[in-house]
DNA sequence: CTGACAACTGTTAACGCTAACATAGCGCGC
DNA sequence: GCGCGCTATGTTAGCGTTAACAGTTGTCAG
């Protein structure tokens, strides 16, 4: 059962090829299916491989042929599940296509950005998607050096490097802000991240206060939280909130989980809502239902971003365009039950 | 700015030598700061290096080494919250080790994780984590001829090909049914998953109807689910049930998420947990910290196991021992509000 | 002043595979 | 039966890096 030669040596091509009596070459062929090859040899070769148990040493294979099937995906976090579905989503894009996405993990720091990114380079894939277009600027001209199809995620509030694909997040927090003035809120709460590297929190942010200062409004109270569960902290500070500030009617977060958090909060506390507190948070997450109400949030196109960023890298755009492709999606509000109808 | 030869050539070592008058090898020395170089030649390569954008072909390196500095990672899926948590406890634990994880998702299904095993192992990592032990014996015997330390994780019932970190869902579901007929419930559910490949959950599920054996109980009702998110799931499955069987007085389920969808259920509907009705989960999900009741669950060891098996692969073990390692953790049981404690 | 040795740098030959070209055999039209 | 073109296979020369070894200095003890 076990191989004549077992000294543990790994097993290369040369072995196949003198298992099965052909030249290198052949089993090469045999194994990528390409050229041509008799269906008698085909089979002696497969069954030969097959029962060595080889396995393609495919960094000898790119270094030969200069073809590298990786695509690096770039993203802050795992936790998040945003990144998991944009992940998946790249995933399925890329099935048939013989790209395989590499993932790399910067936890929201420019610096581990910069690191990861050299670290995927060095592999030379063949296309990198990342989340985000600020990078530090070693980064940004690595990107640019790179030579290689680049897509940047998620936002598009700035300039990207080859093609961008996103939503506006400055534009969702205005829309969110319309919304909510539109349904008669006036005594507004925001709630949201720390950190001040995640920009796309910060875009939504600035951008609501715009939206409300176009009413005339700003904003009654807010706070910033850093770390632990996103739920617990969501009912955490809405309690904290509401205790400072009573007369809010309304909570915006700058997420779903510590939306849900808020809304667990205002269920216990007996509040009415939407009636007299009304609440919304951002992502669209599926997770979510299941809750006895369905948060306010706006999609933020996770899959759709995630399948068109795929295309792009995979060379499959449907607008055919080479490179600096700008795709801008639009995220849906989905009013849910906390926010009051008119 | 831009490179005087900007023919979009890839670079390498010798466009490093040639801007820096030294040979490759001594520039290779320098990148990977190996051998004597002295100061002047050092900072002379490290120049010439950064002006020009150089970034290391790993492909080449690793070739020429025999040597990859990356892990294989495989695990069933990104959405299950389980499994991000671990990764990120590998990826902390091989941090300082030069080893790079580099993740393979199955879905749950035996034939991709076969070919996601195959492509992972054609770029000849250094180590394998997968999740389970359960393989199609194709996949064992690659894990089995890799010559590469294999760590297989999560569950320790059964035989592993090399090292095994783990928990016994078995007895896990067992020492959840004892702490349940302890507890003075009788009338017991059950609410889990469908997938019939989810070794874990169904070993769960056998321990915990072996428990309740052995004190005479049965189980007095049983649902199974597929697809969809897992909090509406366990909502839907929760009214379901008890509007089927409406004496059930506890309901125990495969995982934190549907568990906690059947606590909102429970809590909308007025029942009293966990007085006349008792509930319990599985896998200690610090996201759901924020509900109003702490769902009972047990802690499935999944940081730890991360820890663990990282230190394997990476020849950090405590143990000092070389392979064949076997670790079972005791998973700890979390009683929170939702079991009556007498 | 010689030989031993350290510190530094260079040369050569892989690593395992594939692109590109070369060759062998065979059928087939005329 | 000659050569054309096809299929099936083999040969050669890298791909960009590193291991192993081979200089080439300079230092220093004896």
């Amino acid at each position: 059962m076990s191989r004549p030669t077992d000294l543990r040596r790994p097993l290369t091509l040369r072995d196949v090829s003198e298992a099965s009596g052909v030249s290198e070459m052949t089993v090469s062929r045999v194994l990528r299916n390409r050229g041509d090859v008799s269906d008698t040899t085909r089979e002696k070769v497969l069954r030969a491989a097959k029962a060595l148990g080889y396995v393609p040493n495919k960094i000898a294979g790119a270094l030969a042929s200069q073809r590298v099937n990786l695509v690096a995906v770039i993203i802050p976090s795992l936790s998040n599940l945003v990144f998991p579905t944009v992940l998946s989503k790249i995933s399925d894009e890329l099935e048939d296509t013989g790209l395989q996405p590499v993932v790399g993990v910067t936890n929201y720091k420019p610096e581990k950005e910069e690191q990861v990114l050299y670290e995927m380079l060095s592999w030379r894939p063949s296309g990198v998607i990342i989340a985000g277009i600020e990078h530090t600027p070693a980064a940004r001209a690595m990107l640019e050096n790179a030579g290689i199809p680049v897509v940047e995620i998620m936002d598009v509030d700035g300039n990207g490097v080859d093609s961008v694909v996103g939503i506006s997040h400055r534009r969702a927090g205005l829309h969110m802000a319309e919304a909510i003035v539109a349904a008669g809120y006036r005594r507004i709460g925001f709630l949201g991240t720390k950190m001040p590297e995640d920009h796309r929190a910060r875009k939504r942010y600035e951008g609501f206060c715009e939206g409300l200062a176009q009413h005339g409004i700003t904003l009654a109270d807010t706070e910033f939280y850093a770390g632990g569960s996103a739920l617990a902290k969501g009912r955490e500070m809405t309690e904290a909130m509401l205790k400072r500030t009573p007369d809010l009617d309304f909570l915006y977060y700058s997420n779903d989980m510590i939306g849900a958090g808020g809304m667990l909060y205002c269920t216990d506390a007996g509040l009415d809502v939407p009636g007299k507190i009304g609440l919304a948070g951002f992502n669209g997450l599926e997770l979510l239902h299941g809750f006895s109400q369905r948060l306010a949030t706006m999609d933020a196109c996770r899959g759709e971003i995630g399948r068109k960023a795929a295309q792009i890298v995979a060379g499959r755009s449907q607008s055919g365009q080479i490179g600096g492709e700008v795709i801008e999606l639009e995220p849906v509000l989905e009013p849910g039950d906390t926010i009051r109808k008119r």
